[in-house]
DNA sequence: TGGTCTTGTCACCGAACGGTTACATTTCGA
DNA sequence: TCGAAATGTAACCGTTCGGTGACAAGACCA
């Protein structure tokens, strides 16, 4: 599943923890967090911290895939033939 | 590749801002940031707040896949077969 | 050498964090 | 229907956040 929105998130992660029985202080207590996080990040609160974020995956028994989408467009680039060529350029140089 | 650590997500963001040739301050600009967050997200930051970090990873296009492990072992849950049972129960519940 | 670009660090600040405790609400089985 | 369990809120608190602006160190090239 694809992870866009912290709200995208909190769904997953409510929906995993009711697959494996937990209840939110079982979930809590594991992850090494308060419950009160847990609601909050169940409900999609976007400024909770990474590192509890990827705590309680784990307790989940979960794994976050990092990948380049293939469907183009960075969002922000603007001249993305430009720029990799600059960057085969910069990279290569980088490492001496 | 597999994020475990906020310094798993630190080193692939900062390769893949390089790959686009991007400095830090194109990056803070582009994903409404500041370039101190920048620094300290690519450090490994382990605070940082999961919004800013799915807005910066769109701006770098790259998407974030969630999924269950197949490894087994849920890192914390007791009673796996148990457990599942009863959440093939509940959940069969929940959708009147 | 001098100048530019990039990165890392610092101090400052208001805002929000996450933990704790307690209470209200909802859910659901006996 | 009743009562316990699960979930959602609230207030309080010390800590840390992220943004700003400025400066130093290092790399690089003209």
């Amino acid at each position: 599943m694809k992870i866009r929105t912290a709200t995208d998130l909190g769904a997953f992660i409510r929906e995993r923890r009711a697959k494996l029985g937990m209840d939110q202080s079982d979930l809590a207590e594991k992850a090494g967090t308060s419950r009160k996080w847990i609601v909050e990040v169940e409900q999609g609160k976007p400024r909770a911290e990474i590192g509890l974020i990827l705590r309680t995956l784990k307790t989940l028994g979960v794994s976050l895939d990092i990948a380049v989408d293939r469907t183009r467009k960075t969002s922000a680039a603007s001249e993305p033939r430009n720029v990799d060529i600059n960057n085969i350029l910069n990279s290569l140089k980088k490492r001496p």
